[in-house]
DNA sequence: AGGAAGATGCTCT
DNA sequence: GAGCATCTTCCTA
């Protein structure tokens, strides 16, 4: 299935298809690429864990956008965390990106991390690796500077409960991809 | 290995 | 003014 098929369907299926796809990011002008191993899927206004939930508002403007559209927010006023905006236009549905597996621009990531480890196992690592920060919110993942390819490699996919959240936390909408 | 706490800024009531 | 879709360091075992 196409990325533009994928982001437009429903946004559990689409949290599930982002997965084992590449993501990268030429931020800087040195390509960092990861292979995107953890997601969460928010499903908009009707979902009371979203930040859309409540309607749109000059941060969550992003959300409410067409499918592709990169949703990055400031999170515990240190990090930032982004998401990729799902279909159909106006319901502001989006997947938040927590982590993969690095397997480009290592040395990059390094450098922006500060160490050589635990680079990408984090929604505010994984920002922070790839160069990602609120000036791409609103940007989007077709025109670049943060694109994703490829196409989803098998692999057992476990789902389980949202991270650090309070709200509808019985909803299972966090997909892991356990082998690669 | 795992829990506690602090850092820090922005959004919305 | 409260509350975060987090990460790191600093402890205790």
């Amino acid at each position: 299935m196409s990325l533009e098929e994928l982001l437009s369907g429903p946004v559990v299926d689409a949290a599930r298809g982002l997965l084992g796809r590449r993501l990268t990011s030429t931020i800087g002008g040195n390509p960092t690429s990861i292979v995107i191993l953890e997601v969460e899927a928010y499903s908009g206004e009707e979902d009371p864990a979203s930040h859309a939930f409540g309607g749109e508002t000059p941060r969550n403007e992003a959300m409410f956008g067409p499918p592709g559209g990169l949703y990055v927010y400031r999170s515990y006023g240190i990090h930032w965390c982004m998401n990729v905006v799902c279909g159909p236009v106006g319901t502001a549905r989006a997947v938040l990106l927590r982590g993969g597996m690095a397997t480009e621009g290592i040395e990059v990531m390094e450098r922006r991390r500060g160490r050589s480890i635990n680079l990408t196992d984090g929604p505010g690592k994984l920002c922070q690796a790839m160069g990602v920060d609120g000036s791409l919110d609103r940007s989007n993942v077709f025109h670049g500077p943060v694109t994703i390819s490829g196409e989803p490699v098998p692999g057992s996919i476990s789902a389980s409960r949202r991270i650090g959240i309070t709200k509808a936390v019985v909803r299972e909408w966090r997909f892991v991809l356990e082998r690669y």
